[in-house]
DNA sequence: CTGCATCCTTCTTGATACTG
DNA sequence: CAGTATCAAGAAGGATGCAG
């Protein structure tokens, strides 16, 4: 039977998708990763994240800074100035993280061309509205 | 670093952050990265994704397969038999993302447990719960 | 400037049952 | 086995207003 090394692949499997899930857990909303890439090139500002990251609004930029610093991601310091000035900061860890992520903005942009045909073909061969049915 | 160099950091931000919007709303779900690892190993039946992948449902299997095959990631071959089988494998673009995503991966299990305290210490410092004490 | 609280809407997901 | 259809629940996200 060819079953044989459905119990190896299996477990390969899980060793990958477990860690997986963690990352997605993690990072799994909209924001996070752009957040964490937009602090990339170093401290940056609330306000200024605000205006980075197109179309996030306030509350979802405080919601998810508040959980990349909870999860070590993220360095938050608050200088006691008047007005308030906050800077953000990657750790070491989520820098880490940010060279891992530049492999799928690497990806994204070789085929980016490529999955919007295959997505149009797809379309078309299926009918061009699932709607017009 | 003064505030004349904000412009250029700013470009940089958007370069990387579009691709990555791509690659977000792509794979956004919490699934259908999980299928493209478990797929990862060779051509997998819908059955062995539905058991390997824990917790998730038929539906939600059925809807990420077939975004992934619209977005030319995965090849689904349907053996005109009784009872019917159905292969799901990944096309080459997908293997790429694959090896980029094991970068993921990578750093997850690297840093599962550093993240991992992080989250308990700031936990500590901020009282368990706002209530719970 | 930075951030929290509240309300409300939308999207995603799960449970279940049925078909080829 | 592989998939579809329908319904309902819940989480994610957005808008707004107020506060240190």
């Amino acid at each position: 039977m060819s079953q044989g090394n459905t119990r190896v692949t299996t477990q390969l499997m899980h060793a990958q998708a477990c860690p997986m899930r963690e990352v997605l857990d993690r990072v799994a909303g909209k924001w996070s990763v752009l957040i964490i890439v937009a602090a990339a090139q170093g401290p940056i500002r609330f306000t200024e994240l605000e205006r980075s990251i197109e179309g996030i609004s306030r509350r979802m930029l405080t919601l998810t800074l508040r959980n990349l610093e909870r999860d070590g991601l993220l360095i938050r310091t608050v200088f006691p100035t008047v007005p308030p000035r906050v800077e953000y900061e990657l750790t070491a860890v989520a820098r880490e993280l940010h060279a891992s992520l530049l492999g799928l903005t690497d990806w994204a942009e070789r085929h980016r061309v490529t999955v919007a045909e295959s997505r149009a073909a797809y379309d078309e061969a299926h009918g061009h509205g699932p709607d017009a049915v």
